[in-house]
DNA sequence: TCTTCGATTGTCT
DNA sequence: GACAATCGAAGAA
């Protein structure tokens, strides 16, 4: 199981975010592995998306998303959570794929001491959720998902076909205007419809 | 199952 | 000083 390539993430976010669909996000961590499916994903594309954090230009907070695709953007919101993000299309122009949820593969004991006592199906059904769930936190701000020796990859998964994909307007996103607002740049995939995993994770 | 609401702090205006 | 790419508990139905 390969990770996905710098080419990967250098397409139009909307085909990234879609494409994420299936593929394994692998965190190695001190205390093991921990693996999941990711099942939603959200689009947020330049300067010119005025739900993109990027809307007002350059910040220290969101430098992280003019990186070239392939990157992480990781940030803190609501006083008590971290988001994790993908980085798309070439540098500097600022755009990511929010990763809003991950069915659970590997490293499931660690997940169940994180997040209990909740039951397994709420475990990563949230962005902030998985984050607890694989520690991922803005230690890994910026860190290179191509990078075969980085702690936090992105792997190569199951090929989801169209019927099994669905699309809405993207969560949280109250205070953009039309038509940013109602763009459908949100992905989903029922849980229950991601496919099984080859075991050689 | 659905809706409401409090928690809590970094970042930008 | 306002508010945020949210969560989870509690209460209603």
């Amino acid at each position: 199981m390969e990770n996905l390539s710098r080419n990967f993430y250098l397409q139009p976010t909307q085909t990234v975010a879609r494409r994420l669909l299936g593929a394994i996000l692998v965190h190695q961590e001190p205390l093991g592995t921990t693996t999941g499916m990711i099942i939603e994903t959200e689009a947020y594309d330049g300067e010119n998306d005025l739900a993109c954090h990027a809307r007002s230009g350059k910040t220290e907070r969101n430098q992280a998303m003019y990186l070239t695709g392939g990157h992480a953007y990781i940030y803190f919101t609501y006083g008590m959570h971290w988001m994790f993000n993908v980085v798309t299309g070439p540098q500097n122009y600022p755009a990511a794929v929010l990763i809003r949820a991950v069915k659970p593969i590997h490293g499931l004991d660690i997940m169940r001491v994180r997040r209990s006592p909740i039951e397994k199906k709420h475990w990563c059904d949230g962005p902030a959720k998985l984050t607890t769930a694989f520690h991922i936190t803005n230690d890994l701000y910026g860190a290179d998902l191509c990078n075969p020796a980085s702690s936090l990859v992105i792997k190569n998964g199951a090929d989801i076909s169209d019927r099994l994909v669905r699309t809405t307007s993207r969560i949280g996103i109250g205070y953009a205007p039309e038509p940013w607002r109602s763009k459908p740049w949100r992905f989903l995939l029922a849980a229950e419809n991601a496919p099984s995993l080859p075991d050689d994770l």
